[in-house]
DNA sequence: AAGTGGTCTAGACCACAAC
DNA sequence: TTGTGGTCTAGACCACTTG
């Protein structure tokens, strides 16, 4: 190993560390192995998809055992910021993945079969940039008045519009982003995100409310006015903890449903 | 070890098992241990809130390593099944514990702290037997017409009523269930229905939808008729993914939201 | 001091994938 | 055949709790 607290034998190697502080927030090994590699997860040294080193060659370079830095990557999988597979190595995670196609989106048909709807039809009605309002500024953690981009669309699924939704993005991060391009791009927006900016998404969270639809938006969704529709609020978050984009969705619940797993 | 397919060596215990199958389905050894321990508790063996015996013992009683035993804790303890407290023990998991008071309840207040609306006021409006109808027998997987319990109730928070529910139980597992017992009982339900039933809920699955309040539903949430209400339908499990309790709920979300986390 | 879970190591072998 | 992740073991030591 290298730096950081803790008082680790057994090795022999890191015996002689500093142990400065009365309590130095004592952080099991494999606790810093595992900040390690996501540093370099945060600094780009393996991009979404790609595979990371082997167990054995992390383990070298960091100087402890494979059991260690197994039970490292054991919790970055477990927080879904890298994927293994057996024989082939272990990846960084990406939303750019067939499988499971949209991750953060738990609005599913009453059927329960997301494949039988087909491809979400998208319809980008507006992308600009503009200053952030107070509220958008602190889901950010920007200035007010700081650049965003707002974006509006429209997601349809087996020809009925089902989503409108409201997303605003850090200006600086995403300079450039156009409507052409959200409305181009085939699969998971935030795959786009990974391609196009770098940013990847790795954690949310939602907040879920029940509201009457308004003039304007019950003629997008075409639904009459003052329906019922589910106001999903969803704050998403890179690295580190760094909220990257603020969503604010409308969803139609007549023939789907949001679905949540718990326990 | 024991039964079971597998092929495991290393011990030479184990060797001289049947092997009998062209693919008979390979199971690592802690994933069988840790069947064995839900069986355990499933049985009963050890009670909600109570200790399981120490790994060492398991390791011993199931004849493998402690490190076996522990990969199988840890999933345990990964699902919430299970506790582990350094020192002390692992316990058996329980509705009862004081601190996430509410495991299996989304819904939070807007400023986000439960603690500062005090403890929740019950109404039970109802609780009758009747017989399944074909919808809830479904969820319940019972027959039309088995006898099931109906519970009807009203929860207030800070003075406020915000949540309409019914909950359907199986007849059979919940004899003898009545109102004075929904509403005598201080803490979780769930805990009560572990303590007074035997039952212990694992897990639950909740569809979500945004709805117009009716008349009798407005008057007891004290609403406007056709104010829009967040629908939460769970249905919950005991072990084996064995449903227990089919719940409908009316949700008001004008001071508080469901909150969710995403990964 | 004794017992429990938690960490770390080292080495062996298995299952899977690719060459 | 080689290399990857996955399983299993055995033993040492650390941190926390209790008597």
């Amino acid at each position: 190993m290298a730096t950081s607290p803790s008082s680790h034998s057994a090795d022999g190697a890191g015996t002689a560390d500093a142990q400065a502080q009365a309590t130095p927030a004592f952080s099991p090994l494999y606790q810093q192995i595992k900040g390690l590699i996501l540093q370099s997860l945060q600094a780009g040294e393996w991009k979404p998809g790609e595979v990371i080193p082997s167990e054995m060659d992390l383990a070298a370079r960091f100087r402890v055992s494979q059991g260690t830095v197994r039970k490292a990557i054991d919790e970055l999988a477990a927080e879904n910021l890298v994927v293994r597979r057996q024989g082939k190595g272990t990846f960084v995670a990406t939303h750019a993945e067939q499988h499971v196609r949209y991750r953060f989106l738990k609005l599913v048909p009453d059927s329960g079969d997301r494949d039988s709807e087909g491809p979400a039809g998208r319809e980008v009605l507006e992308c600009r940039r503009l200053r952030a309002s107070a509220d958008v500024a602190r889901a950010l953690a920007l200035r007010t008045g700081d650049p965003v981009v707002q974006v509006r669309r429209v997601l349809t699924f087996g020809g009925v519009p089902t989503i409108l939704e409201d997303l605003w993005l850090p200006g600086n991060a995403f300079k450039g982003l156009s409507a052409d391009q959200m409305a181009a791009y085939q699969g998971p927006t935030y795959a786009m995100f990974e391609l196009e900016f770098g940013v990847r998404m790795v954690r949310a969270e939602e907040k879920i409310r029940s509201v009457a639809a308004d003039a304007a938006q019950a003629a997008l969704l075409a639904v009459a006015e003052g329906s019922p529709l589910l106001s999903v609020e969803r704050l998403s978050y890179t690295y580190s903890d760094v909220p990257m984009e603020l969503r604010r969705g409308l969803y139609r619940t007549d023939t789907h449903h949001y679905r949540n797993e718990l326990s």
